[in-house]
DNA sequence: CTGGAGTTAAAAGAAAAACTTTGTCGATAT
DNA sequence: ATATCGACAAAGTTTTTCTTTTAACTCCAG
């Protein structure tokens, strides 16, 4: 844990290295070249190895060791991650920005259309989305709080259970008249299914053959499908009436509200292993934008 | 990028708050406690907050105001962070231990039987293995180079595909023997197949459900089945006559060679969508205990 | 109650850095 | 050739950091 060296000097070796010039890293620190050079050659002798190659000829006179350019990726990141610290410290909990990410189809169907009412009941937060598939890392990314879908754990961070999930088939009502024949699970066979791929990276999550398995249709022999990668875009070719799309209750709830999507076959019940997660640095959860966000995202649900 | 503060003095600050005390601190970095008393203070003063409230009574008189509470984290992650640069440095390329990451199943299957020959080329490096199913942080970890199964990107990586592979039934000759009737695929509908739950988080590999529709077996109606969480034991039990098993060619290799196990059914190929592959820092890819490790997975996998 | 051991706090002086100044040298560009 | 630019070196200066000392306070033991 100790970090005995100059830290001062450290520094000046890393600007040194990124511009490949003590001026240039002296111009920076402001200070004088010299003072630059010194601190780096302190640093090399209490090393008791060089961190440059001094050419005495051509453009660039200070080229970074083998080792030096080892060691540099992580300096800077420690660096990095100091300055972040420091930040938090000098806004503490002044800021009135608040940074969450969700997925984009999540932002899309359930928080964006309700995300006015946050903003009404705490007028003076602004509300910033970082919409990511993968989830993100909290700290670089200076998010305040998430809402996740997956198992419930992720390392480093706080989770709450959210909502949970139930997947089944949804159609358009105007597909539903047409093809006034879907009864039965087993009348799919005959319809276009729109498999979302954005999910496949979910360990646990249903897919259409999980469906049609718990529906028991016996060996779905791969009906008309349609691959679509987005989670937003599969509800809207649904909505379009192009097939039969397996949706997450999450997501349709507006859509099935609105009339825009009809739910079949309610009798097959398909709870999804995954759920819905508020997901927060332990250390961010006092914060009262936090604590605001966190408790409408529950007030909002419990709302219906 | 720039962090103009007193180093020192967050150091300071850090130890401070780590121990509850400034003597403790003081103690730590070799310096009286009102040295540390008075970085401490300087910082609060540039900062303009206090950063520990201090009770005049009770037995622990410092207690970290919560702004810096929730900055300790990042600060004490960027100190880690900066040491290990340092460490990085110092050992520079001298250092003759390999921490090489690899799945437990990799490990026992394919990277232990030829390890020594890997010693036995480079007998000065000492070679550490990491076993573990998930991805590991390279940095923090300390980890040289890995062997890891996927799709072959991996955030801030290098990656080199080392082998590919294909996915097949096997059993133990003895099973053959007993129940000589696997002539065709369908066949395995009488058998006990062996799933292996491992691989489940891995998008894009083969399951026994994938494999079946691609031999032609239709509504593979679930026949018997076994769940084992670890690929190392899905081969152990199907070494043991207990089933059938979808087995990746690597993984089964030696135990083909040395007829523990026969493949079934050569006809059907099926592919992996993922594949194995070398991954380190792009950083540490010039390490001459990383590139003669590398270089050796290419010859070995060469050799056959 | 009283004294010792443990804190933090505040001052001033001592020590150790960090920095500047000045000047030299080699290589490059004009 | 010569002006320029950047690294290097040595000496001097400034600033920061640390120690020392003193004081005030709390807790605990006698």
């Amino acid at each position: 844990m100790k970090s005995p060296v100059h830290l001062n000097a450290l520094r000046a070796f890393e600007a040194s290295a990124r511009h490949k010039s003590f001026s240039a890293a002296a111009a920076e620190l402001n200070v004088t070249p010299a003072a630059v050079g010194q601190l780096v050659r302190t640093l090399e002798e209490w090393l008791g190895m060089p961190l440059f190659h001094r050419a005495s000829s051509g453009r660039v006179r200070l080229v970074p060791t083998e080792a030096a350019e080892r060691a540099l990726p992580d300096i800077r990141a420690g660096f990095d991650r100091l300055a972040l610290g420091l930040e938090r410290l000098k806004e503490g909990s002044a800021s009135n920005v608040l940074t969450v990410t969700v997925s984009p189809a999540f932002a899309a169907k359930w928080l964006l259309p309700r995300i006015d009412r946050f903003q009404a009941a705490w007028p003076d937060t602004d509300v910033r989305l970082d919409t990511n598939h993968k989830p993100v890392d909290f700290a670089v990314q200076r998010v305040d709080v998430g809402v996740r879908y997956g198992p419930g754990n992720w390392p480093g961070l706080e989770a709450e259970k959210l909502m949970e999930e139930e997947v089944y088939p949804v159609c358009s009502p105007g597909l539903l008249r047409e093809h006034g024949r879907l009864r039965k699970p087993t009348d799919l066979a005959r319809e276009i299914l729109i498999h979302d791929l954005s999910m496949d990276g979910y360990t646990g999550f249903p897919s259409w053959m999980a469906w049609l398995k718990k529906a028991g249709v016996a060996g779905a022999a791969t009906p008309r499908g349609m691959q679509i990668n987005n989670s937003a875009a599969v509800l809207q070719a649904a909505i379009d009436g192009h097939g039969v799309a397996l949706a997450r209750s999450v997501m349709v709830r507006d859509d099935l509200a609105a009339g825009r999507l009809v739910r079949l076959f309610p009798e097959v019940e398909c709870a999804s292993a995954l759920a819905y997660y508020v997901v927060y640095r332990p250390e961010c959860g006092n914060l009262p934008r936090v604590k605001a966000f966190r408790d409408w995202l529950f007030t909002e649900v419990a709302a219906g």
